[in-house]
Order: structure tokens, then sequence, then C-alpha cells
RNA sequence: CGCGGGGUGGAGCAGUCUGGUAGCUCGUCGGGCUCAUAACCCGAAGGUCGCGGGUUCGAAUCCCGCCCCCGCUACCA
């Protein structure tokens, strides 16, 4: 089966963050999933690099929009591929094959009577060169930016006639409940249609930075919708010579943020409509990673607040620093492990210290260097060739249906709870066992081979599942257990034979 | 004002859709073990699941009302 995860394209004023790293590494999760299922996977982020706030940007290092682009996106390429990002390929909404996609859907919606000429009217500033919304307006209706009285004006628009989908998003959330998930996300969506669904304008005329409208080249396409589009028009030509998108679209999971809901949950399934094509099977909307400020050294969540990360509060984790120190695998787990996916949740660096030092050292870690020691040391490094030990069999059936069903919803918290909950029965089951005590006593040679032949496939199919998790710990840990299968379908109790030779491994999550 | 969330032992959360004597991690206290990254395992203390009413044999879970916190309220890519 076809599967194809976005993530949103990200915006080039800024430099990458850990809410960047979040949002990909989510979606990266579920295309590492797929793939270990055998599924036919295509996986996309990239770069939104029209709009006012880059021409702005750009203005202000005295430099092209274009220069900002080119310098940034490279940028955030870089950053998802040291997330562990394995996406399939990079949109740049400057690249010509987007603009030119871009320009013949939108004709199509314009050709299928969804486009009006109007006026867009409100508060102006004519240093920006952009209309203000309410929230953009400051003290004494001036320009936040530039201090000076805005001007009400209006401008000739392209209008997109959103309020005539209200009765089709309407339906689509009623029939499709799983369209928006979770599903308090749905609610509020469909809250929202619900409330009555006001007309957007299409088109910009006083900017020049963007996509031109084909039927009026005098204007650009309003940046939300060139950047929606690249979910689409990224198949047309992330393959040179090839079009995939019959083959991916409609797409299976976009990820979103919960800020960019309502764009993603009502403006781009109207479009798509408009433009004869099939809204995506799911989005999954997340929430945001918060953090304590207030608090004496911002270590404890106990001290003063917790609100979403931003650079002007003083509150950021940078994601880059955590990969240089522990590695990515070691920040992809945290961030999923603590935080609920599509809830908000508090991250904090003593949170991640806690995390990383009792569950990937002590207890994951840990489990793997004392299973290859005494595989080692009792058995000269391989893997008992004997039946396993049933008592296990129970604690692992079904695990991989359950982790599957859990991940088709993108409920990626969910499913490493239901993993790591092996994970922790494999310790107890070393304490149970005590193979250090059988290796002494008489006749408990076969109990010995049966625990340590068990407890090294236990591992196996845990480190496995959890390799969309943490990619590169997982493939030492296999290549080590002499099992360096991926596939999914070995992720089950007894699917791999006995008398794999170990090797040696160096602790996978070294304390600090 | 309207809409959508949330309020669960010291901290952070799950459970609420599909009612059935409250669960997880961290922290605290006590014990066990020695294979292992002084890791691991067991046990204990600690909660009237925001408040009030209702439905029910039975409610954190369903219904009504109220209080407090957060987000959204249209072009924040």
């Amino acid at each position: 089966m076809p599967y194809y995860v976005t993530t949103p394209i990200y915006y080039v004023n800024a430099a990458p963050h850990l809410g960047h790293v979040y949002t990909t590494v989510g979606a990266d999760i579920l295309a590492r999933h797929m793939r270990q299922r055998g599924e036919d996977v295509f996986f996309l982020t990239g770069t939104d690099e029209h709009g006012e706030p880059v021409v702005q940007a750009a203005e202000r290092e005295g430099i092209t929009p274009r220069e900002l682009g080119d310098r940034n996106a490279p940028r955030f390429r870089d950053a998802m591929a040291r997330a562990g990002a394995s996406n399939d390929f990079f949109i740049r909404t400057t690249d010509p094959e987007h603009h030119a996609r871009v320009a013949e859907i939108l004709q199509r919606v314009h050709d299928n009577g969804h486009v009006y000429a109007g006026k867009y009217e409100g508060w102006y500033c004519p240093r920006c060169a952009d209309f203000k919304t309410d929230s953009e307006i400051a003290e004494g209706n001036t320009c936040p930016i530039h201090g000076i009285a805005l001007e009400w004006q209006d401008e000739d628009n392209w209008f997109f006639r959103l309020s005539s989908f209200q009765e089709r998003l309407e339906r689509l959330y009623e029939e499709r409940p799983d369209f928006v998930l979770p599903r308090t996300r749905r609610n509020e969506a469909s809250a929202f249609v619900a409330q009555g669904l006001r007309d957007v304008s299409l088109s910009r005329a006083n900017i020049s930075w963007g996509v031109p409208v084909p039927w009026d080249p005098e204007q650009v396409f309003y940046v939300w919708f060139d950047a929606l589009l690249n979910y689409v028009t990224a198949l047309g030509y992330a393959r040179p010579g090839e079009d995939l998108t019959e083959r991916f679209w409609p797409a299976s999971f976009q990820i979103i943020g919960k800020d960019i809901l309502k764009f993603h949950a009502v403006y781009w399934p109207a479009l798509l409509i408009a433009a004869d094509l099939e809204p995506p099977r799911h989005l999954f909307v997340h929430g945001f990673l918060l953090s304590p400020t207030g608090g004496e050294d911002g270590g404890d969540a106990s001290g003063g607040t917790l609100e979403k990360m931003s650079k002007s509060r003083g509150n950021v984790i940078d994601p880059f620093a955590v990969i240089d120190a522990f590695g990515a695998d070691a920040l992809r787990f945290y961030c999923f492990r603590d935080v609920s996916f599509g809830q908000d949740g508090p991250v904090s660096e003593a949170g991640f210290a806690t995390r990383y030092e009792t569950e990937l050292a002590n207890e994951y870690g840990n489990l793997a260097n004392r299973t290859l020691a005494m595989i080692d040391r009792y058995r000269g490094g391989a893997t008992p060739d004997v039946d396993l030990d049933p008592v296990l069999a129970p604690d692992f059936d079904g695990l991989r249906q359950s982790v599957e069903g859990l991940l088709d919803r993108a409920e990626v918290t969910a499913a490493l709870e239901e993993i790591w909950e092996r994970v922790r029965r494999l310790n107890r089951y070393v304490e149970e066992q005590a193979p250090w005590k059988l290796a002494k006593e008489e006749g408990g040679a076969g109990d010995l081979d049966r625990a340590l032949r068990s407890l090294a496939e236990g591992l196996r199919v845990v480190t496995v599942l959890l390799h969309p998790y943490m990619p590169e710990s997982t493939e030492k840990l296999l290549a080590a257990l002499g099992r360096e299968e991926l596939d999914l379908g070995g992720a089950s109790y007894g699917a791999a034979p006995g008398g794999a030779r170990t090797g040696a491994l160096e602790p996978l999550f070294p304390k600090r």
C-alpha cells in the first residue's frame, strides 16, 4: 500500500528549532515504521519561502528574499538530517516546478468557478506594503514593525469562495470522523466551520515575491495557498521524469501543529475539492512542547509556569546542542516519551536528563548490555539454539499488531509505551531467571540456555519495534545481537532462530 | 460573548469515546540480587479523580449547573 506522510513546510524567516524537529521526527517515525511493514512510503518535508515576512526578514539583513531562502533552506535540510529524518524529498516553494504546478492547479480552481474578483479592505502599512490583522496592529493604530500610522485601504484581490464549501466540509467531518486526529481537534475544526465561513483572499497586489496569478500576472497568490499546495506539487517532480501524484495522493497522514489547524483542516480540503483533488486521508495535529519559565534556573518543572517555547521567552531547548551531546536518538525518544503526541506537554533539560538516565541508560541500554554480557560470559558469544521460554510468550503476544494499530492512528506515544512495557518485562525476566545462579547450579545448563535465548529474542523484538524511534542505536544493537533484519514481520517472539553469534557493543546510552 | 480543550496521590501524565472497587513515570522510605552503564528486581507511604446535583446495582468515566486555567475567534508560512 502507498503511504504518504508530510510535515508542514518550514518558514525560512527564522532558524530551525525544537518545534520543527519535533514535527519532523513525528512524521519520520511513521514513515520508518511503515517502511518496516513493507509499505510503499513517501515522506515529504521542506521549506516555505514566499510571503511578506520573508521579504521583511531579507530586508533587515540587506539581502533579497531569494538569497535569504537560499541561505536558510539548507539549514532546515541539514537540521532535519541531523535529527535522523528519512524524508524522500525536500521541497522548496521557490522551486520552479512548484511554481508551475501551483499556477496550474489554481488556474483549475479559477476555471471551476471558485474564484472571483473582490476588494480586500483593512489597515495597511505602506512601508510593509501589506495589510495588518487585528492582532498585528500596535498601540494607536500603528505598524508594530515600522511604528508609523496605518491607513485604511482597499485593494483589488482575487477571492476564493471558501463559504461555498461549508456544507461539504461539514459532511467531510461527519462522514470521516478520523479525518482530523486526535478527535478533539476534529471537534474544534468542525465547530469552526459550523460557525459559518467567509471567503478568503487568494492573491496579493502589492507584493511581488510569490507565485504569479496566471490569469492576472500583476498579482501573486497569497502565500498560504502556494504553501499548502506543496504537498501535491512535490509529487509531480520529486522523482525526475516520474509523476508520483497518482501513486501517493491523497496523503495518508499530514502531520501539523495545532497553530495551523484551521488552514489545514478547513482551507486545505476546500481548496483540494475546488481543484478536483481528494482531501488527505488523515491530518494529525500535535500539541506544543511547553517549557518552564519563571523558575529559578528553568531546570525544574515545578518552578514557574509552563509556556510554549519561544526564543523571545528565552525558554528554548536547543535541539542541536542535545543531539551533539547525546545523539539524535535520545532526543527523538525523549520528545515522544515525555509528551503525549497530540497533547501539549512540558519538556525541560532536567526531564531529558532523567529520561535519558533512567530509561535509555538504565533500562534499555543496560538491558542490552547485561544480555550480551551474559551470552558472552556463559555461552561464549553464541545465542543458544534451544526452544524459547513459553513464560514470555503471553507478554509478547499481539504486541506487534498492537503497535501497528496505534501507529495506524499516529498514536506515537502510546505505541512507544506498549513497547517500553516489554523492555521492563525483560529486566524483570532476568531477575526471575537469575542466570548467574543457573550458571552455578548443577544441571542448570538447560535452563540457562533457555533463559539466554529467550532474553536475546525478546530484546531483538523490542529493538525492531523501537527502530523508527531510535534508528541508529537499534541498528547497532541488532548488529550486536547478530540479527539485523528490520522487517516488522519478524517482530514477534520466536520469529528469529537461535544460534546467532553476538558481538561486542559499546554502551548505547553512556551515562554522563 | 461564542467555540474547543483542560482541572486525577509531592511533580509530570494515562485512563473518560465502549461506566464496574484508580494506573504509569519521577521523587521519598524499606528490602533483595550481583549478569550489567553503582545498573536491575520486590515492597511501602501518599489521591473523597475541580465543586454541587442527577442517571445507575455501580461513575474519574454518562447528563445538568457552577468555579478556575489554556487555546482559538479568520489570512500568526
